[in-house]
RNA sequence: AGGGGCGUAGCCAAGUCGGUAAGGCAACGGACUUUGACUCCGUCAUGCGUUGGUUCGAGUCCAGCCGCCCCUGCCA
């Protein structure tokens, strides 16, 4: 079990939690589980899910199953059975042995089933899928009772033992639960508990061709494990009632309660299994795990590490309000945690050449620079100057504003952990007046860590011309270009085109070259990057996980 | 309309028996800075959807109203 994550603030479901402990309600236990259906990838919100579920249980000493919650074989695989296993423990928590599938206990289901046709509480239905909607009645109007209703508990039980030996069509009878027609909720007008469906179970084979409803498999499930607190999400509030009814109809020994909080939504993405599946098969990403994806395994590959994904969930909170996070706060996630220990290396995104005309030709030498500020323990490493460096284009300027503390004409700044330089002409291509190269003088006097008293406002990153490789960094912006695209259908108008920026030109400080995929970095002044898998040797690719502030770039809009 | 929920700052979110509105993100000022980063300091609800009521005292209790979400799959 994971011993890290131990909430700080409190919340409704602790509450509850703690208070079942000073009744005695569960015998004391806290057991809980997180029950995906394998029918996608993971994605944030389920990471909430999984967080609090796995959370729970190690604050108050319990334990926490994962079970795989696959009673619909037509829509899931074992892809994503897979990928859900390694996603949880990506992030950090161990079920131990306790991996378990609702198909686990389709035998012991069928047997309730049949204890419930026995004690007439429930009967097999002829009614057609459409018969049976116009029976249920409206929000408003009650339903009508199936005239299959009051079959003979002979008659149900004969009915409902062909109809698992495959003697009926699909879709041609259902096994209902008898409750009542006239509930104004409509979960428990007479639900449907089996239904007959020919379709290749991923563990199950083609043993059986009638599969149990979510509603009725999952409250069995969790009682067949013993789950004390069953935590879902808002939208079951409504079909408590049955869980609560399925537990009593069986009698059954164990009655683990249900209890809902409200699913995550985050700003400027989606959270919709559906249509994330969607961005993946019509190819608007490259696939579950691209990096605008917010799935585990797409901010996995953006660079995103288990830990700021806890942080994050940690302090979004638990409630039952509707709520959407603003997605700064997981960018203030990361950063956080990066900034603590990510070495700092420079990049040149946009290049710029640097010609330093009084330095001699042909001349190098090595400078000191520290690997990270935060945490002197890292070290330093060295970096090599010479006559030509790359600077940032954005680090230049013609014609600069007020306050630009970078370079200019006349203007002077520090290369960071060298010297300070001074920008002497700009040369230009004579026909499109493209700005090429710099050409500027140094002050051999500056040398960082010289004990030089010159100071000037401002320092930028570089990187030796010489002594530099060429990257491929990959920046990343929101997949859509609003706030909210989960409305209607509408969300593919919102896709962000320039949610991914490939810079082809890069420019790396050598001892980056030999960096190993899933290494990040703090590039000075840019962001924190992650090295993608697509790189090969000689041909590193960088994912920006997410930039640095910049209180500059923000002034200059306002 | 029937049932079930929710409404505390731009966004999340604490708020035990009613005792005088935590914290985080964002934003905005400022200090520091060889990362315009980080860090630090300060500002940010006389106000808790709304209207009444009870009370010495209400975000907390009561009543009405308003708004939003979920429920009519043989999906989960």
């Amino acid at each position: 079990m994971a011993e890290h994550d131990s909430f700080t603030g409190s919340n409704f479901i602790q509450n509850i939690i703690e208070e079942d402990a000073r009744t005695g309600k569960h015998g004391g236990r806290v057991h809980t589980r997180f029950p995906p259906e394998p029918n996608g990838y993971l994605h944030i919100g389920h990471a909430k899910s999984i967080c609090l579920n796995f959370g729970l249980a190690a604050k108050y000493g319990g334990k926490c199953n994962l079970r795989f919650d696959d009673t619909n074989p037509s829509k899931e695989e074992v892809e994503y059975v897979e990928s859900i296993q390694e996603d949880v423990r990506w992030l950090g928590f161990d079920w131990e042995a306790r991996l378990f599938y609702a198909s686990d206990y389709f035998g012991e289901l069928y047997a309730f089933a049949v204890q419930l046709i026995k004690s007439g509480k429930a009967y097999v239905d002829d009614l057609s899928a459409q018969e049976i909607k116009e029976y249920r009645g409206t929000l408003t109007e009650p339903g009508k009772e199936s005239p299959y209703r009051n079959r003979t508990v002979a008659e149900n039980l004969d009915l409902f033992e062909r109809m698992k030996n495959g003697e009926f069509p699909d879709g041609s009878r259902v096994l209902r639960a008898k409750i009542d027609m006239a509930s104004p909720n409509l979960n428990m007008r007479d639900p449907v508990l089996y239904r007959i469906l020919r379709s290749t179970h991923h563990r199950t084979g083609d043993t059986w061709c009638i599969y149990p409803m979510y509603d009725y498999a999952h409250p069995l499930s969790d009682a067949a494990e013993g789950i004390t607190h069953s935590i879902c999400t808002l939208e079951f509030e409504a079909h408590r009632p049955l869980y609560d009814w399925c537990l009593e109809a069986v009698d059954h020994k164990n009655r683990p309660q249900q209890i809902e909080f409200a699913r995550l939504g985050l700003t400027y993405t989606l959270m919709s299994k559906r249509k994330l599946r969607a961005l993946v098969e019509n190819g608007y990403v490259r696939g579950w795990d691209d990096p605008r994806m917010p799935t585990i395994s797409g901010l996995r590959r953006r660079g995103y590490t288990p830990e700021a994904i806890r942080d994050f969930c940690d302090r979004i909170g638990v409630a039952k309000s509707n709520s959407v996070v603003d997605f700064s706060l997981l960018e203030h996630c990361i950063r956080e945690d990066q900034n603590a220990r990510a070495p700092r290396v420079m990049a040149v995104l946009r290049p710029l050449k640097v010609v330093i005309e009084n330095y001699p030709e042909g001349q190098a030498e090595e400078l000191e620079a520290e690997n990270n500020p935060e945490n002197p323990a890292m070290g330093s490493r060295k970096m090599r100057f010479a006559r030509e460096v790359f600077i940032e284009q954005d680090d230049f300027m013609e014609d600069p504003p007020k306050k630009f503390f970078r370079l200019a004409p006349g203007q002077e700044v520090r290369l960071k952990n060298a010297y300070i330089i001074k920008c002497e002409q700009v040369v230009k291509d004579e026909r499109t007046g493209e700005i090429v190269e710099l050409r500027c003088t140094y002050d051999p006097d500056t040398r960082s860590g010289s004990g030089s008293s010159r100071k000037v406002k401002g320092t930028i990153h570089w990187v030796a011309a010489e002594y530099s490789a060429k990257a491929e960094v990959r920046l990343y912006d929101h997949l859509f270009t609003v706030e909210d695209p989960d409305t209607g259908e509408d969300y593919k108008t919102y896709l962000n085109p320039r949610s991914l920026e490939v810079l082809s030109g890069c420019r790396i400080e050598l001892g980056l070259a030999s960096a190993a995929i899933g290494e990040r970095f703090q590039f000075l002044r840019n962001g924190y990057f992650y090295v993608d898998s697509d790189s090969a040797p000689g041909q590193l690719v960088f994912n920006r996980i997410v930039a640095l502030r910049d209180s500059w770039a923000k002034a200059q809009k306002g």
